[in-house]
DNA sequence: GAGTTTGAAACT
DNA sequence: CAGTTTCAAACTC
């Protein structure tokens, strides 16, 4: 018993509360593997998540997986988009999320709901509906961080050292959680400003030399051209007309240093003048008798107070180790990928399939066909995002109790079953919005339920339960990796063994869904 | 220097 | 005006 409790109170020092991302994957090299499985597929993307939402980034070179086809983020009017997000609770809600076909005969967009989302340590992966068609499709993404061989971004950030800190002012009223950049944490505070002074020496210079600070009356175009920015800006599309541009932010003119591109803060500039009359009017003329007020902020910008924009510290004081904190419960699944990845990559192109039922009926010229069409059959996106919602139910369901109970079993057997009929490609000709499965969808919000503890009991429950499901007859050895996992943790650690169990199923399955499609790849090809 | 992540301005 | 999208700096490697 002793021993036990000292070997509880070693893992609690090494697993602090998960912080709101990704679980990092402790063994780098089974993580690898799985980036390598991953690597099989193409990511669109990188993606992030926190317990709301998801955002996502295209990746720059994403068009060019159109080889095989691919599709774009586009708005309404056409253009492309570089990056998007949505809230967990929009899932299974059309919510005009566009998407269009790129390289296909004839491109078509089509306003699209996202049937299922889930996030993983390795992935995202994101199910889309096209409304119109009712083409399927599942696209994934690449964790934030989660690049082959790397540690998690949050885990780097444990080391990164921009402070929050900034040239003698101190936060007071703002709304930091646990804020240290006050008067009473001043020790605390010079650390931290020592830091990041060490790290780079410049981070509390000031970017403009000399810039115009005092409050004036008037002939603020004369003042704007005084001071320069000592990096200089890198606009591209801002014209350096728009707040996003440091030199236009901090009421200076482009110099030398900037590297902007189709500059338009310049003197002579037209367009810059433009902006300035009309603030000026603004000020001025609609409101002659707020011109005093109407000085601290003026209406497009200028005269604001100028804040450099920094990261946030992490957490003011990092804790080393914390990279190295979070449990690998993703091993068992590891293993299977390491198997999995050792055989040919036959597979390796983005994970996109139609929907059978989508084909207008006679010819199909006009619509897009991937060459995987005949390698993925609907079924599997259809399961797949069946999946998802299922496994999602389950880790809510599993959350929302607080002792283990009879409900289990029911959402064992609902995973579980799901799970069978995933590998079964039987002919599921339910689309993935129907009704009833989207409301599912719309209950499942979140798979990845960071800070809800779970009773022993429900845990040892999962854990057979994968057993069952996934391994069957497992190994003396993933059997004392499971008491391990049990026993290893005290109740403030359990959450996350929580998410690492959820994604361990989740993640264990989708395997089984990849390995499912490689070894129709193989047989294909 | 390229690629990624982040905070925040701009937009709707 | 809250939610979403766009943007460029900060960051990492
Ligand atoms: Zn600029
Ligand atoms: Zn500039
Ligand atoms: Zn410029």
């Amino acid at each position: 018993m002793k021993l036990k409790k000292a070997v509880q109170k070693i893992t609690l020092v090494q697993n602090p509360p998960p912080t709101p991302r990704f679980v990092r994957i402790k063994e780098e090299e089974k993580a690898k593997t799985l980036h390598e499985l991953l690597d099989h597929l193409q990511f669109f993307g990188n993606a992030t998540r926190n317990r709301e939402s998801f955002r996502v980034t295209l990746l720059p070179t994403a068009p060019l997986l159109g080889e095989i086809g691919f599709w774009s983020l586009i708005t309404k009017d056409g253009t492309e988009r570089n990056d998007f997000g949505f809230r967990s609770a929009d899932i299974g809600k059309a919510i005009g999320f566009h998407c269009r076909l790129w390289r296909s005969a004839a491109p078509e967009t089509a306003a699209s709901v996202i049937t299922a989302a889930f996030a993983s340590a390795a992935c995202v992966a994101i199910a889309v509906k096209f409304a119109a068609t009712g083409a399927t499709a599942v696209v994934i993404f690449r964790a934030a961080g989660a690049t082959a061989g790397s540690s998690n971004s949050a885990a780097r950030a444990e080391t990164s050292g921009e402070g929050v800190a900034s040239a003698g002012i101190y936060c007071d009223g703002c709304n930091c959680v646990n804020c240290h950049n006050n008067v009473d944490n001043e020790a605390a505070r010079q650390e931290a400003v020592g830091i990041t002074l060490e790290r780079n020496p410049n981070a509390f210079r000031p970017k403009i030399a000399s810039s115009p600070q005092e409050p004036r009356n008037s002939k603020e175009t004369e003042i704007q051209v005084i001071g320069k920015h000592n990096k200089g800006c890198h606009c591209k599309k801002s014209g350096c007309l728009k707040k996003y541009c440091e030199c236009f932010q901090a009421n200076i003119l482009c110099s030398e240093n900037c590297k902007c591109m189709d500059c338009k803060n310049f003197e002579e500039s037209t367009e810059r003048r433009a902006i300035f009359q009309r603030d000026y009017n603004l000020d001025h003329i609609k409101q002659p008798t707020n011109a005093a007020i109407t000085e601290v902020v003026g209406s497009s910008g200028y005269r604001t107070r100028i804040t450099p924009r920094k990261r946030k510290i992490q957490e003011m004081f990092p804790r080393k180790s914390a990279a190295d904190q979070i449990v690998n419960v993703t091993a068992q699944y590891l293993q299977e990928i390491d198997r999995m990845a050792s055989s040919p990559p036959s597979l390796s192109e983005s994970f996109v399939s139609e929907h059978a039922n989508a084909r207008i009926s006679g010819s199909s010229r006009s619509t897009y066909r991937s060459v995987l069409a005949d390698v993925l059959q609907p079924q599997n996106v259809t399961n797949l995002c069946s999946l998802f919602v299922i496994l999602s139910r389950v880790a809510l369901n599993t959350n929302a109790e607080t002792r283990g109970n009879t409900k289990t079993g029911n959402l064992k057997a609902s995973a579980a079953s799901s799970a069978k009929s995933l590998r079964e490609t039987k002919d599921v000709r339910q689309p993935v919005c129907d009704d009833h499965v989207n409301k599912a969808e719309a209950d499942a919000v979140d798979i990845a339920d960071y800070n809800r503890p779970m009773s022993p009991e429900t845990l040892a429950l999962m854990c057979d339960e994968q057993d069952n499901m996934l391994f069957g007859n497992r190994s003396a050895n993933e059997a004392a990796y499971q008491n391990t996992i049990q026993k290893s943790f005290n109740f403030d650690a359990r959450s996350t063994v929580v998410y690492g169990e959820q994604e361990r199923i989740i993640m264990t399955n989708f395997l089984d869904v990849l390995r499912e499609l490689v070894t129709f790849g193989s047989i294909k090809g």
